[in-house]
DNA sequence: GACCAGGCAGAAC
DNA sequence: GTTCTGCATGGT
């Protein structure tokens, strides 16, 4: 069924435009801390809340369109986080060679303030896969399990991400067809304990960064890595600081020549070293070493 | 066929 | 406490 932005206000297409600096659209929103953006060959689309967004950058503005509410342009603004001032941001980062040169060569990459829910279950469809197996995967789940939102005149399907409460109800054979394998009872457990309020987004966002780890690694098939990637990216701690395989090496590479140092050791030197915005010092070198090792496909 | 992927859990040491 | 191993699946 193919669905058309009606007149209410509710569903109609809307656009904006905010000027920006220091703003890589294309980085930010194809960096591995997102999963849903596709390029379309002049813009991004994207759904957030169940609004389809197109966004593209025309000179030193950040144009976006949307089919929805008129005040979801606030939603957008937080989602893309543009109050952020990125020259102070930049500041704080680590004195560093390798960091101070991760710094210059992501210029303008940007960190996003997702829901946490699409967030904490992408994230646990990650763990031992690539980005464009990760991406099949949450698209798949979409289809069966979203549902279809409006179109922009001449789009392809474009699925709501499922709410935790459809995730919940699935069975495992349903979770497993998008490909997902071991994972998926990890996925439907963690809808369940969103869906039934074990775990509360508002509280997590007031508690300290140690006790919402703590909360989120309840959850089985929730680690170090997949717990900081939720606090970073959907619940505001800057602090957080995602260890992956890239950062690993990349660290063990920069600070550790010679040595063979363990997973836990790098987390606690990245978050000694790496200061109160470590999650973006992170988001840059990450960005940086998959840049310089496997040439990433912005566009793609 | 071996190895790896935005990891994690449980067993072995 | 740290290290090793299996886990589903798909790509190289």
């Amino acid at each position: 069924m193919k669905l058309t932005p009606g007149k209410g206000s509710g569903s109609a297409l809307h656009g904006c435009s905010w000027r920006v600096e220091h703003y890589n659209l294309d980085a930010t929103l194809g960096s591995g801390q997102v999963f849903r953006w596709r390029w379309l060959g002049r813009e991004w689309e994207g759904a957030i809340g169940g609004c389809p967004v197109r966004l593209r950058r025309e000179g030193d503005r950040l144009l976006a369109r949307w089919i929805g509410p008129a005040a979801f342009r606030r939603t957008l603004a937080c989602y893309l986080r543009l109050q952020e001032d990125m020259e102070a941001i930049l500041a704080e980062f680590p004195k560093d060679p390798p960091i101070q040169e991760a710094a210059r060569a992501c210029r303008g990459l940007r960190l996003l303030r997702q829901d946490p829910w699409e967030c904490l279950a992408s994230f646990l469809l990650s763990s031992n896969k690539q980005i464009p197996q990760i991406r099949r995967i949450i698209e798949c789940l979409c289809r069966r399990l979203g549902r279809e939102l409006p179109r922009f005149p001449g789009s392809n399907p474009l699925f709501s991400f499922p709410e935790p409460e459809a995730v919940a109800a699935t069975s495992l054979e349903t979770l497993r067809a998008c490909g997902m394998g071991y994972r998926a009872p990890f996925l439907r457990e963690a809808a369940r304990a969103v869906s039934e309020g074990r775990i509360d987004w508002e509280r997590l966002r007031r508690a300290s960064i140690e006790e919402a780890r703590a909360r989120l690694q309840i959850l089985p098939g929730v680690g170090p890595k997949i717990a900081e990637c939720v606090l970073l990216y959907s619940l505001g701690f800057d602090q957080a600081c995602p260890v992956d395989v890239w950062i690993r090496r990349a660290v063990a590479e920069a600070y550790f020549p010679g040595g063979n140092p363990s997973a836990k050791r790098i987390r606690e030197f990245c978050a000694r070293r790496f200061g109160p915005r470590a999650g973006f010092v992170q988001q840059c070198l990450y960005e940086y070493v998959r840049r310089r090792n496997a040439p990433v496909q912005l566009n793609a």
